[in-house]
DNA sequence: CTTGAGCCTGTAGTTGCTACAGACTGTAGC
DNA sequence: GCTACAGTCTGTAGCAACTACAGGCTCAAG
């Protein structure tokens, strides 16, 4: 059964086709309940529609941009409520901000201390280390 | 059994806050084979000395750090064989550098596109709200 | 009517831990 | 010596966020 058959209605491969989602991640979503449960045929398949395929996209988008998944639940739940106001999103927006920062920041630390001690390596066959040493250090 | 007793032999306690890591970790790392079985007492007590300290505090450098426990296994395998030179670790350690950059480009980024769609955000009560929009568009 | 793709379910695996239950040991106070 | 309590032991289950089966059903094409 094609997509382009019968408009918009999509079985699970068709819906993560759409997404690019991965199959089986569309099952995990409504089982923690994040996406809705479709509707089924008499025989059991699901049937998915347009509502499912935005509301997929935006989980998927959302994931992209390293919200975790009860952060996103949130949002859901604002867009769910209908009584989302700019200043809440933007509230968690910020919070999420903050955090991706900090993380970078952490990685940019790290980044620093990898690149100084493969600056002090010779590269040469010899068999002491200033990574390794480094690595052995306490650091502290 | 105090840690300054007998110089340094150590109890699972005793090497969790020598080293700051978790009490459950280290018998997590001795199960998947990165710290060494311990020799034991007569009721079967794990005994750490001043080796078990070393190696584990480099792999807990090496963990924050953000090399993965596979990585970290190459470089014990280094160390451990007593073959490293200078050119395999720094092979490694240029690739892991390369990986940290990667995912600190990757929350570049997501923190671009966070601050644009939050920066659109009036921040009023009205309940239209641009990051979400962003969120639900395709992105494409 | 058979073949094969696609769907269904439940469950187990992944990574890197963390936490618990229930039993045992070791030590200090009385 | 006895009791209390802290510390240790084991195995197992849980966390996030998926991913990948196994074994069975359904559906459309040839």
């Amino acid at each position: 059964m094609p997509d382009h058959v019968s408009g918009k209605r999509l079985q699970r491969a068709g819906l993560a086709r759409r997404t690019g989602c991965n199959l089986e991640t569309i099952r995990y979503y409504e089982k923690i309940g994040m996406m809705p449960d479709p509707p089924r045929t008499a025989s059991g398949y699901r049937v998915y529609d347009e509502i499912h395929i935005s509301r997929l996209r935006f989980i998927l988008r959302a994931r992209e941009l390293g919200f975790s998944i009860e952060q996103i639940r949130g949002l859901l739940d604002l867009v769910d409520g209908g009584t989302q106001t700019c200043a809440e999103v933007n509230e968690r927006t910020e919070q999420h901000l903050a955090d991706v920062r900090a993380k970078i920041a952490d990685l940019r630390r790290i980044e620093k201390v990898l690149a100084a001690t493969a600056a002090q390596c010779s590269g040469d066959d010899v068999p002491e280390c200033p990574v390794l040493e480094a690595l052995a250090s306490q650091g502290q």
